[in-house]
DNA sequence: ATGCGGACCTGTTAGC
DNA sequence: TGCTAACAGGTCCGCA
């Protein structure tokens, strides 16, 4: 469920009801994630209060005085403010307990997620570090994305969900990307054009774009219920219409396997 | 260095 | 209807 869209449109939910909140204690009712959950969430963020809540790339950052709060939410993980004394649900694993009375609560059914605790700064923190530009941001360009490319054989499709040389672009987003450039999913990165790069790079800036602005309308409200996605399906051209028809041709899409993961695409748009 | 496959989990859906 | 298999929005790691 969560792409960059659904974790920015996290932030913005969150932020109002966390940002100047002193944390009152942590809960940990699972604390193996993909990685287990660190000592300091219980030990260390109690009594400190959350400064700043960042994003970057899909890691979520909480910062504090003496540290900051690393959350990722995986394949399947979500942070809903609740009550502090509603009961948990099954796979509610982590509750940050605030001083309003709430608590944020991170629920994550496959546990692909993670909470990490991290003196100094977040970004040098090695599952960080090695992140490339944020896609919203001007350090991302077709420039970079053609520089990068060349004599690289992957699939370009794995080439833009390569954290490395860009965040953000998840499996979602990297179809409908490709699909509204006109760009074959399978082609080899290092065998595009400059300018393909460039329009590339505007459809993904695009699409990104608009699925915040889409989360932002219908995620609002992270007191209520849970955030269903759906919210953005209805503008997605590619991604899940195996053998629909193509929006612009009419065409069967088609669907296959590319780096492991299902891609959809229009074989007589997408070249 | 690059690219590939496997790993981590559980819930839902497709198919027989 | 019920069982099983396949699949799901992410990434990290290790091997060739």
């Amino acid at each position: 469920m969560p792409e960059l869209p659904e974790v920015e449109t996290s932030r913005l939910g969150l932020t109002p009801h966390v940002v100047g909140r002193t944390v009152e204690k942590a809960i940990v009712r699972q604390k193996r994630l993909r990685q287990t959950v660190s000592a300091g969430v219980t030990g260390t963020l109690p009594g400190l209060r959350l400064d700043a809540l960042r994003r970057r790339a899909k890691y979520l950052l909480f910062d504090t005085a003496k540290g900051t709060l690393i959350v990722h939410l995986g394949m399947s993980g979500s942070l809903r403010i609740v009550q502090r004394d509603e009961p948990p649900m099954a796979h509610d694993h982590v509750d940050i307990v605030l001083d309003s009375g709430r608590a944020m609560r991170f629920r994550d059914p496959r546990r692909f997620g993670c909470f990490l605790w991290t003196r100094g700064d977040a970004l040098q923190h090695k599952l960080l570090s090695h992140l490339g530009p944020e896609p919203l941001s001007g350090d991302f360009s077709g420039e970079r994305l053609y520089a990068l490319s060349r004599k690289r054989r992957t699939a370009v499709k794995n080439f833009i969900m390569d954290g490395r040389i860009v965040v953000g672009v998840g499996n979602i987003y990297a179809s409908e990307a490709l699909f509204r450039a006109g760009i074959d999913p399978r082609r080899q990165a290092g065998r595009i054009s400059r300018a393909r790069y460039d329009k590339l790079a505007a459809a993904i800036v695009d699409v990104l774009g608009a699925a915040i602005v889409q989360g932002g309308t219908s995620l609002r409200d992270f007191t209520g219920q849970d955030g269903q996605p759906g919210y953005f399906q209805q503008k997605l051209n590619v991604y899940g219409r195996a053998d629909g028809p193509c929006v612009v041709c009419k065409a069967p899409l088609r669907q296959q396997v590319i780096g492991q993961r299902s891609s959809f695409f229009c074989t007589n748009c997408q070249k």
